[in-house]
DNA sequence: TAATATCAGTTACATAAAGTAACTAAGTGA
DNA sequence: TCACTTAGTTACTTTATGTAACTGATATTA
């Protein structure tokens, strides 16, 4: 009965982080800000369809930030708010671990 | 055309990181090694039909040990490796994150 | 001018993963 | 004997994801 009880914020991180895509998604942004299709070529086997639901949750937690450029034809931008941005160290910390404990 | 390639070992760190419940179960295992009922009961609305195919996978990964007390009932309690122990920093990182970014 | 291509998605349908609840087998305790 | 615990499994339902074709606005090419 010993209900351990987790923090609600870290519970919330980690749902964030660990639906499909969404990791790979943010880790892509920070290489900087880019267009739809420039995303969904740098992921291999990511749809369309997911990719367009991930932007709209990401979008939706202040993660990242879409900007309409009106040229034409217009031009759509995505990139991340500084609250996507801060999530840096977590991806460094996942990239140190996959170096020292994953077979090569 | 710019293919950014991913680190495969990034890749496959981010794929196991974020299978559904697969985070919170190395979480909850860092506070020590434990039964399957505890951490069934530790994580609100996981099944004992995920958390057995989860335990196995992680096992598997070489992230989590399975370890048989023949006592009387057998106990059997699951707890992390190095290499599940290795991931702590992930999740510190994740803590800080939601601790600065997330509402309360 | 007509045909084709690009971008940023959306739609419809198929498959895979997760949730729910009941069940099992071995042992314990009342 | 009956009920309870542990460590799961099974059958069934619901949700999520994958696949592929399609849209509508503009641009480019033949």
């Amino acid at each position: 009965m010993e209900r351990n009880l987790l923090c609600p914020r870290f519970e919330k991180a980690v749902e964030i982080l660990s639906k499909r895509w969404t990791s790979l998604i943010v880790f892509q942004l920070l290489s900087g800000p880019q267009r739809f299709i420039n995303i969904d070529q740098a992921l291999p086997n990511l749809s369309g369809k997911v990719l367009s639901e991930r932007l709209k949750e990401l979008e939706h937690e202040g993660i990242v930030k879409r900007v309409v450029f009106p040229e034409s034809p217009v031009r759509i931008e995505y990139s991340l708010t500084d609250k996507g941005q801060a999530l840096a160290p977590i991806f460094g910390e996942i990239a140190k671990w996959s170096q020292e404990w994953l077979p090569v």
